[in-house]
RNA sequence: GCCCCCAUCGACUAGCGGCCCAGGUCACAGCCCUUUCAAGGCUGCAGCGCGGGUUCGAAUCCCGCUGGGGGCACCA
């Protein structure tokens, strides 16, 4: 039988970190095997901002390059069918009516177990569980009782899904076989929890994807972070692929154990891939990046910016501070500048012929030496007159890169400020 | 209160009885490189929660404890 999975998220908000980690690894599940991957917004709750929180889980998966089979469907669009199932069941006799609304009878006796694929036999005992309302009063059905009842009707073969589903695990087994329905393999991975070891929440800093995406990490970043919280491929493999993702991952990999999500170990793998990018894609990213902040900026000066940024930069949001001189005017902070050198800078620079980084780079060395400071005493308050700061791409290229004019224009300014 | 799950360096993990006085990655520290900051190279610090078993032999198996997490709705 080909694999079916399905990723079912409640559309009460934005997708969550956690969230994204379980659709991934359904997802690779999914297109290891061959089979395939849907997407299900569990609305049993009639939300208020479903169409909204709908297109935001969308967006999300897509920009994380995870796609989807076939339609995305709603859970509330079976409530007829489960009004159907559930009069089955009040005439087969396995369920009652209570106050308006249907319960399923649960065996008292014995357990209920399953071979869960990360956890292996998990055993529950049949009088800790209730007789499940599986229709309200009004009609509509419960989440126990749909969200089994559809991964029947779509055949699902795998429920992949968060530890925190496992005590609702033995109820919708006994759904499913009441329904008279083929019971999937089960699979419970463990939670995602914050730097405070509690489960990851909105308290916590991003988790949202929206927000990985402002702060500048690439998807493929994001995705290979993921998949290794909770899952490993062997006891040295730490940057993989998407592609060598989906070769190798298996469940029997997968880890039951909560993890902690490690926003500096992210930011780590965010450089590994940004270093990894050649520079034009990288110039792409950046400027896609930069546009979605709504900062407009020359796209082929950053173009041009990139091979003095592409070692240094960790995220994509740095960027702005770190090489928005070449863009923008400069204050730099008097305390960081020295008259005498910046007029000696001006004069060395001024008719330099050809005004490249190699007679740049020769010309204040000298100036340097002539001055009887070390190199880096030197290029300091250059550099702050420069780009503004003391801390910034490689001097010199920035120099050539930003050009005579504007490098003059900036030396003067800054030494008017040094004297006051 | 009841039920379930989990337990290796600060973090993510490898380990499925001897290959482990425990390996990799991040973080951290030191050194090298160096025009700042990064990146890179090298070295180092640091761990099997506790107590009982089983076994010739346990991080690995069993039991208990402790700790952490999750669940017990006409929520999902």
């Amino acid at each position: 039988m080909p694999v079916k999975v399905r990723f079912a998220p409640s559309p009460t908000g934005f997708l969550h970190i956690g969230g994204v980690r379980t659709a991934l690894f359904n997802w690779l599940f999914a297109r290891h095997a061959g089979g395939e991957f849907h997407l299900r917004i569990e609305n049993t709750d009639t939300g208020r901002e479903v169409a909204e929180a709908t297109d935001q889980i969308k967006e999300s998966l897509s920009w994380l390059g995870l796609d989807w089979d076939g339609p995305v469907t709603f859970q509330l669009d079976q409530t007829e069918r489960c009004q159907v199932e559930a009069r089955r069941l009040l005439e087969e006799g396995k369920a009652y009516e209570d106050e308006g609304a249907i319960r399923i009878k649960m065996p008292d006796e014995g357990v209920t177990g399953w071979d869960d694929a990360v956890r292996g036999p998990v055993e529950v005992a049949n009088d800790t569980i209730e007789d499940l309302i599986i229709l309200r009063s009004d009609g509509r059905p419960t989440y126990n009782f749909a969200s089994p009842l559809e991964d029947w009707l779509d055949g699902i073969t795998h429920v992949i899904r968060g530890d925190d589903h496992v005590s609702n695990t033995p109820k919708q087994i006994r759904v499913l076989e009441a329904l008279g329905a083929e019971i999937p393999v089960y699979a419970h991975v463990g939670n995602v929890l914050g730097l405070d070891g509690k489960k990851l929440s909105k308290r916590h800093g991003a988790v949202g994807v929206d927000e990985f995406r402002r702060e500048g990490y690439l998807p493929e970043a994001l995705v290979n972070y993921l998949a290794l919280l909770g899952w490993s491929y062997d006891d040295k493999t730490t940057i993989m692929s998407r592609e060598e993702l989906i070769s190798r991952f298996t469940i029997e990999r997968v880890a039951g154990s909560p993890a902690t999500f490690d926003y500096e170990k992210l930011e780590w793998m965010n450089g590994v891939y940004l270093r990894e990018l050649g520079e034009d894609a990288y110039a792409a990213a950046l400027t896609t990046f930069l546009g979605e902040q709504g900062l407009d900026w020359d796209a082929d000066l950053v173009r041009r910016t990139v091979p003095l940024v592409q070692v240094k930069l960790v995220r994509l949001d740095r960027y702005p501070e770190y090489a928005g001189f070449f863009f923008r005017d400069v204050t730099p902070d008097p305390k960081l500048l020295d008259a005498r050198v910046l007029a000696a800078a001006e004069e060395a620079l001024n008719k330099l012929d050809p005004f490249e980084t190699e007679a740049i780079e020769q010309a204040l060395r000298s100036l340097a030496e002539s001055l009887e400071l070390k190199p880096g005493k030197a290029f300091q308050p250059i550099r702050a007159a420069i780009t503004g700061t003391n801390v910034s791409p490689s001097l010199f290229e920035s120099i050539e890169l930003l050009g005579r004019e504007k490098t003059l224009q900036r030396l003067r300014a800054a030494a008017a400020l040094a004297k006051d």
